[in-house]
DNA sequence: CATTGACTCGAATAGCCGTTCTACTCTTGA
DNA sequence: TCAAGAGTAGAACGGCTATTCGAGTCAATG
């Protein structure tokens, strides 16, 4: 749906977006143009409408601050499906979102939905929406994304605990009756990548295909 | 912190969250004036002064539309302490809130932090947050805040799955080690009160004090 | 009765807001 | 070179906004 935006107006669409976050109401065109050291309001009013063309705001005409976002500004993007057991390629989802907030971060953080029972034991289920917060390091014995690259492209990835041992990586289930995945030391830094870490999850009851 | 409110601007402070919420920006005094049936703007002016000393507000003078909750929009209020295992007294969290959205009016719900193990085999741990909606029944096998009138008023409280049964209700856990409690029809008529049913659970990781 | 305090209206004001219009500068491509 | 399109500035306009002021009503209190 949105086409892609130039980099000014993905600059000016960012302000608005952290305008409210920041304000809790969207910006006037004065205060855009201030912001984005623009002379001129209706210079402001031509870009605005550009968002409004390409669908990535609504404005409610002469009203103040008559902007609304299409996309939930407290919301983090459900990026796809991820495998608790073995790794499977993150599925993308359409353009979903959660909502969490409660000192998670929007911009480095995103979801995915567990498909599978490997991390049972951890009381992760089948269906549970995983945060995660995006990072290229973790400690030993977080829970993470960690994704095998195919020619330094990504392809398979999966959810476990992460250990490193004296030779090897070691990606744990919390599942007894699976195996963990024991990579060798070199072959982990050439060809796997931490995409994160779980701060939280979230699970719905009831809803439509949740987890019971 | 905040004082009590008279019925007109309970529902005055109402409209605005309500505004606020569907249209994702601070109505004007006009707006609010038209919306209560006040005929002046000057009187609206009065009484969001009046919600602004009182603390339940915050305004940014001379601004359009600048009016600030003082309370998060999109939390709902952590009322307290509930055990999984041997029913407590519900222990109340001050004034914790918890983001959510995603279809959960704020309301209706409320949220508990669990205490126990009890129910550690439908994978709610300690530390975790239930979301609770209100709702005085509910279906075999949900997942509900049952709890116990000492005379009348609320006196120990649980978290368990329910049963109705022939004679009795049987409300369960999710333990092995645990027993279910069992009771007779006509005490739980008379002396038992459901709270409401576990819609979404919420989990933190890394946080301070939250479960690994 | 007189006073006080809470609440209401209507009008006025100064400034803010979104929008429109004209004119100008670039860059791109035919 | 010429035309088209995207981006910029400045000014102007009509409407909207928050705030203030003066005056009035009503109930409770002394």
């Amino acid at each position: 749906m949105p086409e892609p935006l130039g980099e000014f107006q993905r600059r000016m669409l960012e302000f608005i977006v952290n305008y409210i976050r920041r304000e809790g109401m969207p910006p006037t065109n004065r205060e855009i143009g201030k912001a984005m050291k623009i002379a001129s309001t209706g210079h402001v009013d031509y870009h605005l409408s550009m968002l409004e063309k390409r669908g990535y705001i609504v404005r409610e005409a002469k009203k103040s601050r008559g902007i609304k976002l299409t996309r939930h500004p407290w919301g983090i993007p459900v990026e796809g499906t991820i495998a608790a057991g073995e790794p499977i390629e993150i599925f993308s989802e359409p353009d979903q979102t959660i909502e969490v907030g409660h000192g998670v971060d929007p911009e480095s953080s995103f979801a995915l939905v567990v498909r599978g029972q490997s991390m049972i034991e951890d009381h992760i289920c089948d269906g549970d929406y995983v945060v995660i917060k995006r990072q290229r390091t973790c400690e030993n014995g977080d829970i993470v994304v960690a994704v095998h690259l195919v020619e330094g492209i990504p392809g398979k990835a999966t959810l476990k605990r992460f250990f490193l041992e004296k030779e090897q990586v070691r990606l744990q289930p919390a599942n007894a009756e699976l195996e963990p995945i024991y990579i060798p030391r070199d072959e982990w830094d050439r060809e796997w990548e931490i995409q994160g870490k779980v701060i939280a999850i979230v699970r719905h009851y009831g809803g439509p295909g949740r987890a019971a």
